[in-house]
RNA sequence: GGGCGACUAGCUCAGUUGGUUAGAGCGCUGGUCUCACAUACCAGAGGUCAUAGGUUCAAAUCCUAUGUCGCCCA
């Protein structure tokens, strides 16, 4: 076979839609349900359909795109389940925009026609995203995409709401909502926005209607004191207390409202005095209702006053009808001052209208006792956190919960299914439509008009999209899930309706552990967002670095949970590390025999045990080390650890020492070379595999060279089409050996202090040096023996001569109670070297101080455990012995001068 | 106003239950195109761990307060 050879730098673009459209063609997405087989799920959160791809959602997708791959390969049976959320008022928006464009408004297309327009649009343009998430490599299993609006998980929406319903859990209820205008739907709590915003402070004089005097309110909406339909103050406020049940007069209605005692009002804010209107004010409707207030409703659906207003405000938006009103009652001297007031208005979080809070009626789920189970979940430990302190923003939203306003007054999303019998005034509700129920016929059924809440679909995702309310066989295997990745900012939106959804239906928690994901950031700290313009295009930094770069670096910069700083400079970290991998793979190809037999290597597991060289006994240990401190960490979801812990491995382990050290070995006989050869392979074969699941390209690549190498001489078992199918490195207890990767470390701490001596002391690299060894305690030639031709070749070397008398006049250094000596022969500074030796002899002195002090310290020699005493002493002794000889050293070099 | 989180090298971050000389990457300085990689190699400099108290033989780590920043809720 003719010797591979790679490209001397890893090309991504040559290698990634290749490799994905291999792995769709495998079908190795593609969720198996084996006997025997554990199943791993994760329901991918669904992006809006109208949404693309940000590095939020590459932060997203790349963890759990790590989870599933890493789970595969351990053998479980995964699902990984994409798909897309229909999105109601973002999407209606987006085609309504579009609409605009041709002149048109979704009034002149009707319901059915703007529908079948936005199902057009979504055909065009709608999940584009699934396909920039492919660009990323996500393993996701394609066959089992679902969008929210699929006829299945429609029917399960109706199915829930139905169930709900008929337990009383869903009412009709007039209460005040948050209305947008301009959109003509009301929001649930969750989105609204609440942005602060400067406006004024008005104070106005109500006059009380039997002359004595008048009130002064204040407030920051003048325009809704046409609404009011009382004066609120607190029940035990002096000033007031004489008022209790007399009227004021409003001003510019003439209407008499009474005042009214309530615990609401703060005695400090103002005058202590409140306008009360129940009718556009949450606050204002729990006092409306305490004190069977009138509710009046002046602020229309559209925002306009309604007639309910005296006639010269009539019909005005709310911002002019503010002026007006606000300009009426100076005119009137009723304006007693205004002050600039910054308060927080609640703003449509897509949009950025300012939401109306309004009285209607909407539909409502009862939230309370659905919320205890959902509670209790997370309090029992059934579901997880990662980072555990989510949990107390979870429960405090969960103690407090609200009910969920879930009707909506939009087009696009799932009908309610309510049908009102025009003739008798009965509500059906049912999960198929009745309008063609022979029980019915004859009667005019008219279907309520509105949609739910997105949401209300959303949190049916973990088991709607494996097909309930039908028992299929994807749901009896992949339900409950396993874990979901998310952002905390929808912590109420959906995780806790997810969880409270799946308890209600199966009396079981939808996945056991939720990971929430931190922010992703600029390097200012800036949140990423269209308008700052601060957010790089995922799909060019993938063209520019590579996915394996862009995934494998976001993901060893995100701290436990906490936000991402990301600058796409920052991608060379990865692009570097795989270019590394790369060359690696190419160094040991370079040294495959040319021609002749085929060349086999065993993979790392089928080594067998101890063999004889220390090197190749420290790299499996290492590596193996290496590879169960990786597992460990992702079990934990400590992604970035994870990452960083492989990556010191191969960069500073394997390829800086390792294949460095293998090179002297390279060039000893035909036997040598190959063996060394061998193992080194193995090793790599297990650094791909452990790698996949971060950067899952090149290591492919890499793996498909290797099978095209060696996969001949394989085990049966570890021949593979895909390295997505190969197994996770394991942990062979046997083969790891602290003793042997001490030793190592003599070795590496030896060659370290040689070189340091060259770098400080500037003597050329190109320049051969002699070197020595030595020790006071005993004679050290066997063990270094072995070395010295290691030892040679990495620091650069002519001579190394072991336990041999050191010559006066040498730079030294002490390490691991190792003497280690270059000879400066008079061709060195010896300026340089005092000033060297200078510096540690300061260092060991002020170290041996602080530890003589420290155990100077009777309380600490009591006190302290005596295990920590015991190594404070041995340290002393060390450091003393090292200070000594530096010492000793600084002395000769006097002599010598 | 209430709650949560953060503050460690110029920058981005590690630092497990208090206990060897606080680490990494990038950047910086000096030197190398050494036959895998200059997307690299070798060496080096750089930190009173936000501040002030406290607990302890011992604090980056635990407690309290303050400051700065961020997030959530109202």
């Amino acid at each position: 076979m003719p010797r591979i050879e790679l490209d001397k730098a890893y090309a991504p673009a040559h290698v990634e839609s290749r490799l994905y459209a291999r792995w769709e063609e495998l079908g190795c997405f593609r969720a198996p349900i084996r006997k025997g087989h554990k199943p791993y799920v994760i329901m991918m959160p669904p992006p809006n359909v109208t949404g693309m791809l940000t590095l939020g959602h590459v932060l997203n997708n790349s963890l759990q795109d790590l989870l599933a791959r890493w789970r595969r390969m351990h053998g479980d049976d995964v699902l990984w389940l994409p798909g897309t959320d229909h999105a109601g008022i973002a999407t209606q928006i987006k085609v309504e925009d579009q609409l605009a464009t041709e002149g048109l408004t979704r009034h002149d297309l009707g319901r059915e026609k703007l529908v079948e327009r936005i199902w057009e649009w979504r055909e065009n343009y709608g999940g584009i995203i699934l396909q920039q998430l492919r660009k990323i490599g996500a393993s996701c299993d394609w066959s089992r995409t679902r969008f929210t609006l699929d006829p299945d998980l429609s029917r399960a929406v109706a199915e829930i709401f139905v169930r709900l319903y008929n337990k009383g859990l869903i009412y009709r209820g007039k209460r005040i909502v948050n209305w947008d205008p301009e959109k003509q739907t009301a929001l649930s709590d969750e989105q609204v926005d609440y942005r602060n915003v400067q406006s004024n402070l008005w104070h106005f004089k109500y006059p009380l209607s039997d002359g004595s005097g008048h009130l002064v309110v204040a407030t920051t909406r003048p325009e809704t004191m046409l609404g009011d339909t009382a004066i609120a103050v607190h029940p035990e406020d002096e000033r007031y207390k004489h008022l209790h049940g007399k009227t004021v007069t409003l001003p510019l209605v003439g209407r008499k409202i009474p005042i009214v005692p309530d615990d609401y009002v703060d005695r400090e804010f103002g005058t202590g005095c409140v306008k009360v209107t129940p009718a556009h004010d949450p606050n204002d409707f729990e006092i409306g209702n305490r004190h069977s207030l009138e509710f009046l409703v002046v602020i229309g659906p559209d925002g306009t006053m309604n007639d309910n207003v005296p006639a010269e405000f009539q019909a005005f938006d709310r911002k002019e009808a503010r002026k007006r009103v606000v300009a009426a009652l100076e005119e009137q001297g009723f304006l007693e001052k205004v002050e600039p007031y910054s308060h927080s208005v609640g703003h449509n979080e897509r949009t950025g209208t300012v939401i109306e809070p309004l009285l209607s009626e909407q539909w409502f789920v009862r939230m309370k006792e659905l919320a205890e189970p959902a509670l209790a979940a997370v309090r029992e430990g059934r579901v997880k956190f990662h980072p555990q302190h989510w949990e107390k923003t979870y429960f405090h939203w969960l103690e407090n919960v609200r009910d969920w306003c879930i009707s909506r007054q939009i087009w696009w999303g799932h009908r309610i299914p309510l049908w009102t019998v025009k003739e008798t005034g009965e509500v059906i509700c049912s999960v198929e439509d009745p309008t063609h129920d022979p029980k019915y016929a004859g009667l005019t059924l008219v279907q309520d008009p509105d949609v739910v809440d997105t949401w209300f679909s959303s949190w049916l995702w973990p088991f709607s999209t494996l097909g309930w309310p039908e028992k299929t066989e994807d749901l009896e295997h992949f339900f409950p899930t396993s874990t979901l990745v998310t952002a905390p900012d929808i912590i109420f939106l959906w995780v806790a309706r997810m969880i409270i959804a799946s308890e209600e239906v199966f009396g079981v928690e939808p996945y056991r552990d939720v990971y929430f994901t931190g922010v992703v950031r600029d390097l200012q700290g800036r949140k990423m967002s269209k308008s700052l313009g601060n957010s790089p295009d995922p799909l060019e930094v993938i063209g520019t670095y590579g996915a394996d770069a862009l995934r494998f670096t976001i993901i060893s910069q995100t701290p436990r949970g906490g936000d991402v700083r990301f600058g796409s400079d920052m991608c060379e970290h990865g692009r570097n590390f795989a270019n590394k991998l790369w060359n690696a793979t190419r160094f040991l190809l370079m040294n495959v025999p040319e021609e002749g037999e085929t060349f086999a290597f065993d993979p790392i597991e089928s080594l067998p045990s101890a063999p004889e060289d220390l090197i190749d006994r420290w790299i499996t240990s290492a590596f193996l080390s290496c590879a169960n401190d990786v597992d460990r960490a992702l079990a934990e979801f400590r992604f970035a650890d994870a990452a960083k812990r492989a990556y010191a491995f191969v960069w500073n382990d394997f390829c800086d020492w390792y294949l460095e050290l293998i090179k002297v070995r390279l060039q000893g006989t035909e036997e040598e070379r190959l063996e060394a050869l061998r193992r080194a392979f193995g090793v790599l074969h297990g650094i791909v595999r452990l790698l996949h699941p971060f950067m899952p390209f090149v290591t492919e690549e890499i793996y498909q060279t290797l099978s095209k190498l060696s996969a001949a001489s394989w085990p049966v078992y570890s021949r593979h089409a895909s390295i997505m199918q190969a197994s996770f490195p394991g942990y062979i207890e046997a083969l790891v050996d602290s003793s042997v990767e001490a030793q190592f470390s003599k070795l590496q701490d030896v060659v370290s202090a040689i070189r340091n001596i060259r770098g400080e002391l500037r003597i050329a690299p190109s320049l051969r040096i002699a070197a020595g060894l030595r020790s006071d305690h005993r004679h050290i030639a066997e063990e270094w023996d072995l070395f010295s031709d290691f030892v040679m070749r990495l620091a650069g070397l002519s001579e190394f001569s072991i336990d041999k008398a050191r010559p006066k006049g040498s730079a030294s250094a002490i390490v691991q109670g190792l003497e280690v000596f270059v000879p400066l022969h008079g061709l060195i500074d010896v300026h340089a070297e005092r000033a060297r030796l200078g510096k540690e002899d300061e260092r060991l002195l002020k170290l041996v101080e602080g530890t003589r002090a420290k155990l100077a310290n009777a309380n600490f020699v009591e006190r302290a455990k005596p295990e920590v005493v015991e190594a404070e002493r041995e340290k002393l002794s060390e450091l003393e012995h090292a200070h000594e000889k530096i010492r000793r050293f600084l002395d000769e070099l006097e002599a010598a001068e």
